[in-house]
DNA sequence: TTTCTAATTATTGTCGACAATCTGATGCTT
DNA sequence: AAGCATCAGATTGTCGACAATAATTAGAAA
C-alpha cells in the first residue's frame, strides 16, 4: 500500500486509488470537495467498479467520509480531528518504539542511520525545501514502525493513520526551526533503540510529536483566526 | 457498523457484511478456508458487486486476507496473531481508559454501572452460558472506548479490532473462573473511572486483558499441542 | 518416473446499463 | 408569505456479462 512497498499484481483500483489518495493528501482536491463517482471516473478514465474500491480504501485512511446513497467528501482538517489524531499516534508511534527496542535487528538499526545521514546530506542541499523533509521524516517513522513487527500496528500506522499525519503536515506545513531539530530528535530516537531503551524511545518519540503537533496547530489557529 | 449502531440507510452491502462477519467470527466458515465470490454470491442470493464491498470491509477488520487475483483466505488463528492483537489492545483500551476517565459525563457513567448490575443478575439467570459473558464484556468495553471520546481510538477499537478479538474470544472460549471475575474487574475500572484516576484504570484494563489474553492462549497451547 | 510445458478451467477485475434513493426546485395549500 | 407536498434531475447501489489473470490438469520430453 505504501510507495516502498512491493506489490505483485498492480491493478486499475491500486492505481486510482494512489493517484486520487495523492491528490487529495497535496490538496489539490481541497478539503471538503463532494466527490462525485461519475465525475472521478471521466477525470481518471476508468468505470466506478475500480473506483468504487479506491473510494472504500480511501475512506479506511479517513481521506473521505462516505454516507449511504448520499456520497462521499474528502475530509475536513480541523483542531479536533488534529489533537485526536496526534493522540492515537504519539501512544501508537510510543509503543512501536518500545518494540523496536526490543526487536529491530543491529542491521536494521544501522540501516535507519545511514539513512537519517543521507538525509542529512541532502537536506544541506535543499536547505529550507519541505518535500525533503517530509519524504524523509515519513520514511524514519516508517522504519520504526516497521521495527515494532507488529503486523496490527504497522498496518494502522503506515496504511491507515500515516495519509491523513500526511495531509495535515503538507497542507499546514513543516516550518520554521522544526526543520533542522527533527534531525536530532530522529538520531536520539534511534539511539535509545540502539541501546535498547525502549522507555527512552518512547518517551523521545512522545515528545518528537507532540512537537510536530505544536507547530501544526499554530498554523491551523493562525488560518482558522485570519480566515474567520 | 456495530449491532449497536444506528445507520440510516441499510444497503444490501451492509446485510451481507454482517451475514458474513458472523459467519467467520462464530466459526461457521472456518479459519483458513478459501473465500469463493460466485458461491458466497450464490449462497447469499446477491451479485458480486455488494459482496465485493463487503469482503473489502472484511479485509480491513482483519478478518479475512486478500491477495490480487488471487482471491481471500478467512484468517488463522495463532498465537503470534494473539499476541499481537492484545499487545495493541492493551495499549489502545488503556489509552481508552485514561481518556474516559477524563471525559466520561457522570450519567455515562452511570449507566455503564447500571449495564453492569443488569449483566451480573442476567449471568446468574443463565449461569456458564458463555453468551452472555461474551455480549456483555464486549457491551462494557465498547463503553469504555465510546467513552474515550476520541473517533478514531474509536473506529480502530470496535471497527476494525474488535471482531478479530471476538473470533478469539468465541472459538477459543471464555471458560473456567474468569467468566464471574471479569464482572468484578469491569466494576473496578469503572470506580476508577468514575474516580477520574485514569492511571488507575488503565492499569487495571491492561491487567484485565492480560489475563484474557492468557486464557485464550492457554486454549491455543492445548489445541495445537493435542492436534500436532 | 519425474519435470517442464501448454492448454483448459475457474476465479478475479472491469465494464456499461438498470433500479433505488437522495437532492433541489416547483407549485399548491394555509 | 411561509410551509409542505410533489415532481424532475442527478447520484449511488446493484446487476449480468466480458476481459484479464491465476490455478490446475493433461501431456510430452528427459
Amino acid at each position: 500500500m505504501l510507495a516502498t512497498e512491493f506489490k505483485e499484481a498492480i491493478t486499475a483500483a491500486d492505481r486510482v486509488l494512489v493517484q486520487i489518495r495523492t491528490a487529495i493528501v497535496e490538496g489539490e482536491i481541497p478539503a471538503g470537495t463532494k466527490i462525485s463517482e461519475p465525475e472521478l471516473a471521466r477525470r481518471y478514465d476508468l468505470s466506478r467498479a475500480p473506483l468504487r474500491e479506491a473510494l472504500a480504501r480511501l475512506e479506511r485512511c479517513h481521506l473521505i467520509e462516505r454516507t449511504p446513497n448520499a456520497g462521499a467528501r474528502v475530509v475536513k482538517l480541523s483542531i479536533e480531528g488534529l489533537r485526536s489524531l496526534y493522540q492515537l499516534r504519539e501512544e501508537l508511534e510510543g509503543l512501536a518504539c518500545r518494540l523496536a527496542a526490543e526487536h529491530m535487528t543491529e542491521q536494521e538499526i544501522a540501516e535507519v542511520r545511514a539513512l537519517l545521514d543521507q538525509h542529512l546530506s541532502t537536506q544541506r542541499v535543499h536547505e529550507g525545501e519541505s518535500y525533503y523533509q517530509e519524504a524523509g521524516d515519513v520514511d524514519f517513522h516508517y522504519r520504526v514502525i516497521l521495527g515494532s513487527k507488529n503486523p496490527y500496528l504497522i498496518n494502522i500506522l503506515s496504511d491507515e493513520l500515516y495519509f491523513l499525519v500526511r495531509m495535515y503536515r503538507v497542507q499546514l506545513g513543516m516550518n520554521g526551526p522544526r526543520v533542522s531539530r527533527a534531525f536530532d530528535e530522529h538520531k536520539a530516537i534511534i539511539n535509545a533503540i540502539a541501546n535498547r531503551d525502549g522507555e527512552l524511545a518512547d518517551l523521545l518519540m512522545r515528545r518528537h510529536i507532540a512537537a510536530s503537533k505544536r507547530n501544526i496547530e499554530q498554523q491551523l489557529l493562525q488560518q482558522g483566526t485570519s480566515h474567520g
